[in-house]
DNA sequence: TCCAAAGCGAGAGCGGCGCTCTCTTTTCGG
DNA sequence: CCGAAAAGAGAGCGCCGCTCTCGCTTTGGA
């Protein structure tokens, strides 16, 4: 299916495929902010106006390159689930966490992309959510094996969220008991709360190893989960 | 020590308030990529050029801002602290987080600017480090005060953290044990991936009853920081 | 096979931006 | 009172996103 439809259609991939890879570069070298049309065009030889043909609007291209980057850090997650075999799962979960900080460092413009500050103005298209969901559902992968082993223990939830956690495990997570899935998003959002701190300069003079204080944390958010 | 030295000098306050009033209602309602310096100045009926002799820079105006921001959710933080009287310090520990959450939706776009991504190319200056150590402080001190009463009680550090533990411990919480320096760190961080995924929308469709999720999340926060 | 339609690149141009420089007016302190 | 410092105005530079028009090329159906 990917074979030419015509030279046009050909051509017409391969350009919008080396706008968006010229648009990855200046985001990664210099971030989203800086991150412009022209300058896009002028690196590869065209005149600026040309590249509206194929991204109607720089918010347009954006979209294209967060959900690059989902796909991006959402394989990182898998490829490191498959790495850790059949390790214990607070280990499968901690290697998974690492995978995801150590794309983030790696990619740190990208990182701010999806889990910074929204483009102003920017809703995201319904486009973006499969890819988003990948991490998300590598972490609850690991639970939901981690159940057919030794089982959850988890405290009760309080009477307030007991119809919430119902609706989310109904969306997310219908084998698993419904306790879980505010832990799961909880442990979720947090792991990208301590990422993120880290990669946004919070952690400046306030932690140095970063590694084994990262994974401490991973492993925390691994029994908050009720994985042992 | 407010009072004039002279009219000059006293016009210069005046106008670089009204700079920054103006600066943030423009950072409130569109967010800080698209405040303006011209649009700042057009609105106080000056020419843009006047405005760098207050302030050099765009970036030196929103640095202004950042410093106001981190007072605002440090007062708020303290402020919760204070009406939370004698409670328990679980109880405490979840006002305060509860506080800096109803901050961050009340203003989304500070939050965004001091805990989203940084300003690319911007380096915070060490003036900002005192304003943004406050709800830090406040966490803090609920842990603190906790030790008078019941012990904290937290599980031992790897081998690899104690050495951390102890430079963060002597840093931040001379008078606590080192092996909670790490976890109020970590609580600290994953309370703003709680409510930055919530306020930039990765909640969306997740979670619903946002309040209560919130508030179990935070009271297991605190007992990840030792707090019963 | 031909031809209208669609796709595409180039160029000029609009309004907005941050920032600089120069010039004039106002104010201040010795 | 007067020289210096501060402040505002205006013009201008080089960016930006985006639009519109104009030709050239490719395409697919009659």
């Amino acid at each position: 299916m990917s074979t030419a439809h015509s030279a046009r259609a050909r051509a017409r991939i391969e350009v919008t495929a080396a706008i968006k890879d010229e648009a990855r570069r200046q985001l990664a070298a210099e971030g989203a902010a800086k991150l412009s049309l022209r300058a896009v065009a002028r690196e590869l030889g065209m005149v600026s106006s040309a590249l509206y043909r194929y991204f109607p609007s720089r918010d347009d291209l954006l979209t294209a390159l967060i959900i690059d980057a989902y796909d991006s850090v959402g394989e990182a997650a898998e490829t490191a689930l498959g790495a850790a075999g059949d390790a214990d799962p607070v280990e499968r979960w901690t290697v998974v966490c690492e995978a995801v900080r150590t794309w983030a460092l790696a990619h740190p413009h990208e990182y701010a992309l999806i889990y910074g500050t929204p483009i102003p103005g920017y809703v995201a298209p319904e486009t973006t959510v499969p890819a988003a969901a990948r991490v998300a559902l590598v972490l609850i992968g690991i639970v939901r094996d981690a159940r057919m082993g030794p089982g959850l223990d988890l405290p009760p939830l309080p009477a307030d969220l007991e119809a919430e956690a119902e609706r989310m495990a109904a969306d997310f997570a219908s084998d698993l008991p419904p306790a879980v899935a505010p832990a799961l998003v909880a442990a979720w959002a947090q792991l990208f709360g301590l990422i993120g701190f880290e990669l946004f300069g919070q952690f400046h003079r306030v932690v140095e190893e970063r590694e084994a204080f990262f994974r401490n944390a991973a492993r925390h958010l691994a029994h908050g989960v009720g994985l042992s």
